[in-house]
DNA sequence: ATAGGGTTAG
Protein backbone atom coordinates (compact mmCIF):
# COMPACT_ATOMS: atom_id res chain seq x y z
CA UNK A 1 0.00 0.00 0.00
CA UNK A 2 2.35 2.39 0.78
CA UNK A 3 4.57 1.51 -1.96
CA UNK A 4 2.00 2.67 -3.88
CA UNK A 5 1.54 5.86 -2.85
CA UNK A 6 4.89 5.88 -2.71
CA UNK A 7 5.14 5.37 -6.77
CA UNK A 8 2.40 8.45 -7.13
CA UNK A 9 3.96 10.57 -5.66
CA UNK A 10 7.71 9.93 -6.90
CA UNK A 11 10.89 11.61 -4.93
CA UNK A 12 12.99 14.12 -6.85
CA UNK A 13 15.32 11.22 -7.51
CA UNK A 14 12.88 9.27 -9.58
CA UNK A 15 11.84 12.05 -11.58
CA UNK A 16 15.52 12.90 -12.18
CA UNK A 17 15.69 9.21 -13.45
CA UNK A 18 12.24 9.75 -15.26
CA UNK A 19 13.18 12.69 -17.09
CA UNK A 20 16.59 11.60 -18.10
CA UNK A 21 14.89 8.22 -19.58
CA UNK A 22 12.81 9.93 -21.49
CA UNK A 23 15.28 12.42 -22.71
CA UNK A 24 17.23 9.28 -24.17
CA UNK A 25 14.15 7.69 -25.85
CA UNK A 26 13.97 11.30 -27.35
CA UNK A 27 10.46 12.18 -25.60
CA UNK A 28 10.73 15.75 -25.45
CA UNK A 29 7.71 17.08 -24.74
CA UNK A 30 7.17 13.71 -22.05
CA UNK A 31 10.89 15.04 -20.74
CA UNK A 32 9.22 18.43 -19.95
CA UNK A 33 6.20 17.26 -18.67
CA UNK A 34 7.31 15.57 -15.88
CA UNK A 35 10.15 18.16 -15.62
CA UNK A 36 6.99 20.61 -14.53
CA UNK A 37 5.24 18.16 -12.49
CA UNK A 38 8.82 18.17 -10.40
CA UNK A 39 8.95 21.52 -9.89
CA UNK A 40 5.24 21.75 -8.89
CA UNK A 41 5.87 19.14 -6.15
CA UNK A 42 9.67 20.07 -4.93
CA UNK A 43 10.51 23.59 -3.65
CA UNK A 44 13.85 23.08 -5.31
CA UNK A 45 14.37 21.97 -8.43
CA UNK A 46 18.63 20.93 -8.87
CA UNK A 47 21.05 23.33 -11.31
CA UNK A 48 21.21 19.63 -12.78
CA UNK A 49 17.86 18.84 -13.35
CA UNK A 50 17.69 22.21 -15.39
CA UNK A 51 20.77 21.96 -17.21
CA UNK A 52 19.48 18.21 -18.34
CA UNK A 53 15.71 19.82 -19.31
CA UNK A 54 17.42 22.29 -21.10
CA UNK A 55 19.35 20.02 -23.11
CA UNK A 56 16.35 17.85 -23.86
CA UNK A 57 14.27 20.63 -25.79
CA UNK A 58 17.52 21.08 -27.52
CA UNK A 59 17.49 18.16 -28.71
CA UNK A 60 13.96 18.40 -29.85
CA UNK A 61 14.81 21.48 -31.47
CA UNK A 62 12.58 23.52 -29.13
CA UNK A 63 15.34 26.60 -28.55
CA UNK A 64 12.48 28.94 -27.28
CA UNK A 65 11.76 26.35 -24.33
CA UNK A 66 15.47 26.08 -23.69
CA UNK A 67 15.70 29.94 -23.50
CA UNK A 68 12.88 30.19 -21.26
CA UNK A 69 14.19 27.49 -19.07
CA UNK A 70 16.88 29.07 -18.84
CA UNK A 71 16.09 32.19 -17.49
CA UNK A 72 13.28 30.65 -14.99
CA UNK A 73 16.63 29.51 -13.51
CA UNK A 74 17.64 32.78 -12.25
CA UNK A 75 14.06 33.14 -11.39
CA UNK A 76 14.31 30.47 -9.34
CA UNK A 77 17.19 31.37 -7.47
CA UNK A 78 19.58 28.89 -8.97
CA UNK A 79 22.29 30.42 -10.69
CA UNK A 80 22.71 28.87 -14.07
CA UNK A 81 26.67 27.75 -14.72
CA UNK A 82 28.63 27.04 -18.09
CA UNK A 83 26.99 23.81 -18.31
CA UNK A 84 23.53 25.38 -18.29
CA UNK A 85 24.86 27.83 -20.71
CA UNK A 86 26.94 25.62 -23.15
CA UNK A 87 23.62 23.38 -22.99
CA UNK A 88 21.61 26.37 -24.39
CA UNK A 89 23.81 27.48 -26.94
CA UNK A 90 23.64 23.93 -28.05
CA UNK A 91 19.94 24.17 -27.70
CA UNK A 92 20.33 27.37 -30.41
CA UNK A 93 22.80 25.56 -32.33
CA UNK A 94 20.37 22.43 -33.04
CA UNK A 95 17.50 24.51 -33.82
CA UNK A 96 20.05 26.85 -36.47
CA UNK A 97 19.52 29.86 -34.04
CA UNK A 98 22.96 30.76 -34.66
CA UNK A 99 22.36 34.53 -33.09
CA UNK A 100 20.50 33.49 -30.18
CA UNK A 101 23.79 31.04 -29.82
CA UNK A 102 25.61 34.33 -30.28
CA UNK A 103 23.95 36.63 -28.03
CA UNK A 104 24.17 33.91 -25.48
CA UNK A 105 27.66 33.18 -25.79
CA UNK A 106 27.85 36.92 -25.31
CA UNK A 107 26.17 36.75 -22.28
CA UNK A 108 28.17 34.70 -20.28
CA UNK A 109 30.96 37.37 -18.98
CA UNK A 110 28.12 39.02 -17.61
CA UNK A 111 26.82 36.18 -15.78
CA UNK A 112 30.74 36.11 -14.71
CA UNK A 113 31.01 32.96 -16.55
CA UNK A 114 33.96 32.11 -18.64
CA UNK A 115 33.11 30.16 -21.80
CA UNK A 116 34.49 26.89 -22.16
CA UNK A 117 36.44 25.88 -24.90
CA UNK A 118 35.26 22.06 -25.05
CA UNK A 119 31.70 23.47 -25.21
CA UNK A 120 30.52 26.84 -25.00
CA UNK A 121 32.78 27.65 -28.03
CA UNK A 122 32.61 24.70 -30.39
CA UNK A 123 28.51 24.79 -29.79
CA UNK A 124 28.48 28.84 -31.10
CA UNK A 125 31.15 27.74 -33.90
CA UNK A 126 28.90 25.18 -35.24
CA UNK A 127 25.49 27.58 -34.94
CA UNK A 128 27.65 30.04 -37.38
CA UNK A 129 28.43 27.06 -39.40
CA UNK A 130 24.77 25.82 -39.74
CA UNK A 131 23.64 29.53 -40.25
CA UNK A 132 26.38 29.70 -43.00
CA UNK A 133 27.92 32.59 -41.03
CA UNK A 134 31.54 30.97 -41.63
CA UNK A 135 33.28 34.37 -41.20
CA UNK A 136 31.43 34.41 -37.66
CA UNK A 137 32.93 31.32 -36.72
CA UNK A 138 36.48 32.10 -37.87
CA UNK A 139 36.22 35.15 -36.03
CA UNK A 140 34.93 32.79 -32.48
CA UNK A 141 38.24 30.87 -33.07
CA UNK A 142 40.72 33.90 -33.24
CA UNK A 143 38.85 35.51 -30.48
CA UNK A 144 39.65 32.10 -28.05
CA UNK A 145 43.53 32.61 -29.60
CA UNK A 146 43.37 35.62 -27.80
CA UNK A 147 41.58 34.63 -24.91
CA UNK A 148 44.35 31.98 -24.49
CA UNK A 149 41.72 29.30 -24.12
CA UNK A 150 44.25 26.43 -24.93
CA UNK A 151 45.12 23.45 -24.94
CA UNK A 152 42.11 21.35 -25.90
CA UNK A 153 40.55 23.79 -29.06
CA UNK A 154 40.50 20.52 -31.50
CA UNK A 155 36.43 20.59 -31.17
CA UNK A 156 36.61 24.08 -31.78
CA UNK A 157 38.79 23.35 -34.52
CA UNK A 158 36.75 20.86 -36.32
CA UNK A 159 33.55 22.81 -35.85
CA UNK A 160 35.59 25.45 -37.57
CA UNK A 161 36.77 23.07 -40.71
CA UNK A 162 33.15 22.20 -40.77
CA UNK A 163 31.83 25.78 -41.02
CA UNK A 164 34.44 26.87 -43.77
CA UNK A 165 32.63 23.62 -45.49
CA UNK A 166 28.82 24.44 -45.30
CA UNK A 167 30.59 28.25 -46.25
CA UNK A 168 32.41 26.14 -49.20
CA UNK A 169 35.40 28.23 -48.49
CA UNK A 170 37.73 24.62 -49.23
CA UNK A 171 41.03 26.90 -48.84
CA UNK A 172 40.57 28.25 -45.39
CA UNK A 173 38.99 24.78 -44.29
CA UNK A 174 42.46 23.56 -45.63
CA UNK A 175 44.13 26.39 -43.67
CA UNK A 176 42.81 25.17 -40.47
CA UNK A 177 44.15 21.70 -40.89
CA UNK A 178 47.53 23.31 -41.57
CA UNK A 179 47.37 25.81 -38.20
CA UNK A 180 46.14 23.04 -36.45
CA UNK A 181 49.18 20.69 -37.61
CA UNK A 182 51.77 23.97 -36.64
CA UNK A 183 49.93 24.43 -33.03
CA UNK A 184 50.88 20.32 -32.82
CA UNK A 185 46.91 19.62 -32.24
CA UNK A 186 45.93 15.98 -32.69
CA UNK A 187 44.13 16.50 -36.24
CA UNK A 188 41.39 13.66 -36.04
CA UNK A 189 39.52 11.50 -38.46
CA UNK A 190 36.60 14.13 -38.05
CA UNK A 191 39.15 17.14 -38.68
CA UNK A 192 40.36 15.24 -41.62
CA UNK A 193 36.74 14.02 -43.04
CA UNK A 194 35.21 18.26 -42.07
CA UNK A 195 38.29 18.78 -44.59
CA UNK A 196 37.18 16.04 -47.01
CA UNK A 197 33.81 17.39 -47.05
CA UNK A 198 35.04 20.79 -47.79
CA UNK A 199 37.12 20.17 -50.60
CA UNK A 200 34.42 17.82 -51.93
CA UNK A 201 32.18 20.86 -52.28
CA UNK A 202 34.72 22.94 -53.56
CA UNK A 203 34.90 20.22 -56.33
CA UNK A 204 38.88 19.44 -55.67
CA UNK A 205 38.34 15.61 -55.34
CA UNK A 206 42.21 15.29 -55.86
CA UNK A 207 42.69 17.37 -52.73
CA UNK A 208 39.86 15.61 -50.77
CA UNK A 209 42.36 12.28 -51.82
CA UNK A 210 45.39 13.53 -50.66
CA UNK A 211 43.74 14.23 -47.53
CA UNK A 212 41.78 10.60 -47.68
CA UNK A 213 44.91 9.18 -48.03
CA UNK A 214 47.14 11.48 -45.05
CA UNK A 215 44.36 10.51 -42.59
CA UNK A 216 45.61 6.82 -42.96
CA UNK A 217 41.87 5.36 -42.28
CA UNK A 218 42.79 3.37 -40.09
CA UNK A 219 39.86 2.05 -37.70
CA UNK A 220 40.16 4.57 -35.02
CA UNK A 221 37.25 6.28 -34.46
CA UNK A 222 34.81 6.46 -36.86
CA UNK A 223 36.67 5.92 -40.38
CA UNK A 224 33.22 5.28 -42.35
CA UNK A 225 32.90 8.63 -42.23
CA UNK A 226 36.14 10.18 -44.07
CA UNK A 227 35.13 6.90 -46.45
CA UNK A 228 31.82 8.70 -46.92
CA UNK A 229 33.55 11.93 -47.96
CA UNK A 230 35.91 10.90 -50.13
CA UNK A 231 33.73 8.24 -51.91
CA UNK A 232 31.26 11.57 -52.12
CA UNK A 233 33.83 13.85 -53.46
CA UNK A 234 34.59 11.42 -56.44
CA UNK A 235 31.05 11.01 -57.26
CA UNK A 236 30.50 14.51 -57.70
CA UNK A 237 33.95 14.65 -60.10
CA UNK A 238 32.80 11.62 -61.77
CA UNK A 239 35.59 9.85 -60.82
CA UNK A 240 33.41 6.43 -60.37
CA UNK A 241 36.79 4.08 -60.64
CA UNK A 242 38.19 5.62 -58.25
CA UNK A 243 34.59 5.65 -56.16
CA UNK A 244 34.14 1.81 -56.31
CA UNK A 245 37.70 1.54 -55.83
CA UNK A 246 37.43 3.49 -52.14
CA UNK A 247 34.16 1.54 -51.91
CA UNK A 248 36.03 -1.72 -52.42
CA UNK A 249 38.34 -0.74 -49.98
CA UNK A 250 35.92 -0.07 -47.32
CA UNK A 251 34.56 -3.59 -47.62
CA UNK A 252 38.28 -4.80 -46.99
CA UNK A 253 38.66 -2.95 -44.28
CA UNK A 254 35.20 -4.45 -43.18
CA UNK A 255 33.51 -1.39 -42.73
CA UNK A 256 29.40 -1.76 -43.08
CA UNK A 257 28.60 0.85 -45.79
CA UNK A 258 25.65 1.75 -45.23
CA UNK A 259 22.42 2.49 -47.62
CA UNK A 260 24.32 6.19 -49.00
CA UNK A 261 27.56 4.52 -49.29
CA UNK A 262 26.11 2.09 -51.56
CA UNK A 263 24.40 4.54 -53.71
CA UNK A 264 26.93 6.98 -53.58
CA UNK A 265 29.49 4.96 -56.49
CA UNK A 266 26.58 4.40 -58.39
CA UNK A 267 26.33 0.62 -57.82
CA UNK A 268 23.72 1.07 -55.39
CA UNK A 269 20.63 -0.33 -57.72
CA UNK A 270 22.76 -3.40 -58.32
CA UNK A 271 23.95 -4.70 -55.20
CA UNK A 272 20.89 -3.54 -53.19
CA UNK A 273 18.58 -5.64 -55.47
CA UNK A 274 21.00 -8.80 -54.25
CA UNK A 275 20.74 -8.30 -50.78
CA UNK A 276 24.42 -8.20 -49.98
CA UNK A 277 25.19 -6.68 -46.97
CA UNK A 278 23.22 -3.87 -46.32
CA UNK A 279 20.38 -4.26 -43.25
C1' DA B 1 29.13 14.36 -8.01
C1' DT B 2 25.43 16.42 -11.50
C1' DA B 3 24.14 18.40 -16.06
C1' DG B 4 26.92 20.24 -21.46
C1' DG B 5 27.36 18.29 -29.00
C1' DG B 6 33.75 18.42 -32.50
C1' DT B 7 32.40 15.62 -38.88
C1' DT B 8 29.39 13.53 -43.86
C1' DA B 9 26.62 11.53 -47.62
C1' DG B 10 20.89 11.32 -49.91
Amino acid sequence: MLDIRLRSRPGATSFEADIKSYARTRHWSAALHSFQESSKLHSHVSESLYTSIISAQGKGRQWQRALALLSEMWSAKLEPNVISYSAGISACEQSGQWLQALALLGDMPEAKLEPDVFFSYSAGISACGKGEQWQRALALLSQMGEAKLEPNVIFSYNAGISACEKGEQWERALALLREMREAKLERSIISYSAGISACEKGEQWQRALELFDRCGRRSSSAPSFSYNAAISACEKAEQWQRALALFGQMLEARLEPNVIEFALPGVASRTCDRGIVVR
